[in-house]
DNA sequence: GACTGTCCGATTGTTGACATATGGACAATC
DNA sequence: GATTGTCCATATGTCAACAATCGGACAGTC
């Protein structure tokens, strides 16, 4: 019973060959390395993987539930082309949903994780003040995935996550990722742990939710103005 | 170019026998025929409905991704239990993925859609009226249903309808269906519909959210006195 | 020349067999 | 007698071959 791994060790992740493929190939398509509306065949990524068809498919069938690509019976799969409709429905599914869980988050926060959250404002705010805009784009990523895990909703969780990569398919068509206002963002950020800090389950939903839609709307304006510097 | 059938065809209802199994065994599980916890073997169902492992893997695949069973590397598949914190998330985000669709209809719907909302309420009136419980309770369903259509938002009609099934196995557990208190309910309704034929999407939002948290209050309320009439 | 029907290569759907991992029974050990 | 190590039946993971389907090419018909 003494030993206590770095990252504690669970039986279901245990990584099958098909995980492992899935995880491949949502790679190549999130990077780009296969492209919006390519085909999939499965002899030929089979064969590039060395592997057999059977995990091949598995992994299609997982892709396919996460929503990166598309599969019609008999006819094969396709890395799934999302409209700036699209884009939108996933923006507004996305705000509820994290505002959901930050809603949560404020009516069972530890002092722990308050703490953790404020020392990642304090951090943006160094990084806002190195101008280091890579550094704060991480921060920001693991900001909101600091939410998520806290907030302890498990299946919100995989679904907030899921729409987050299905974002991505749009985000590579090289209209985003847009520039935010920095300061304005971390005002947000600051408001949402406010509320966290305070307990207020409706002020958390609708400061996280109004967070989620200034990113929305940003987006929009990019979409409107191309090239607008 | 004459032909017009009932139900439209679509190349991506074709169904595979992977979907059959799916859905067959979705069936069961629903229907309780198959116990929440119970152990899912994959050469047994094979057998039983006289197929190979390979269409009966990916079903399970799918059901594992609906949420509706767990699976476990090298160890297999079981019905999955669902704690009363997990149908309180479950109700929680269920609230927050409907209302966003609610206050998107608010916000595109056409006058038929509309007439169809209205005239659901009034079906609900006459099963009020008549006293019909099993009516109205498929009513209540084509009711959110409409709502979920009608918004157009796919990813999120997705997760909405997976939401409800994964409730599904709380639900049976004896405790529910909980009796709603109808004339509330229906006046819940009408709020929404009237959001929603105002354009106001915020209020189509709260109204929605209300509506299924008044659900998730009664649930609670079902959990603390099991027995009460 | 547009339409219809048939053929054929390519790809997916399905199958049965083989490879590997699990968990419990049993024996050996201290 | 509790623990450890080994074995084995069972179930899952993977593979390669077979069957069914799709879509385009081509020929025939009006």
């Amino acid at each position: 019973m003494a030993l206590q791994p770095a990252e504690p060790f669970h039986a279901s992740q245990i990584k099958t060959l098909a995980m492992q493929i899935e995880q491949e190939i949502e790679r190549r398509i999130l990077s780009g390395e296969i492209d919006t509306g390519e085909r999939l065949n499965e002899v030929a990524i089979a064969r590039a993987l060395g592997v057999s068809r059977g995990p091949v498919r598995e992994a299609l069938q997982g892709l396919s539930h996460a929503g990166l690509i598309r599969i019609v019976a008999n006819k094969g799969a396709i890395v799934r082309e999302i409209s700036a409709q699209d884009a939108i429905d996933l923006y507004d599914l996305r705000a509820a949903v994290w505002a959901t869980m930050a809603e949560r988050l404020a009516r069972v926060r530890t002092s722990e994780q308050l703490g953790v959250l404020k020392a990642g404002i304090g951090e943006m705010e160094a990084a806002i003040g190195a101008r280091d805009l890579e550094r704060y784009y991480r921060l920001n990523l693991e900001f909101h995935d600091d939410i998520v895990t806290f907030s302890a909703m498990q299946r919100a969780a995989a679904i907030y996550r899921g729409i987050v990569k299905e974002m991505h398919l749009f985000r590579r068509r090289g209209l985003l990722r847009n520039v935010p206002n920095l300061e304005e963002s971390l005002a947000e950020h600051r408001a949402v742990v406010r509320a966290v800090e305070d307990g207020d389950g409706q002020q958390a939903f609708d400061a996280a939710k109004g967070h989620v839609m200034a990113g929305k709307n940003r987006f929009l304006a990019s979409i409107e103005h191309p090239e607008a510097p």
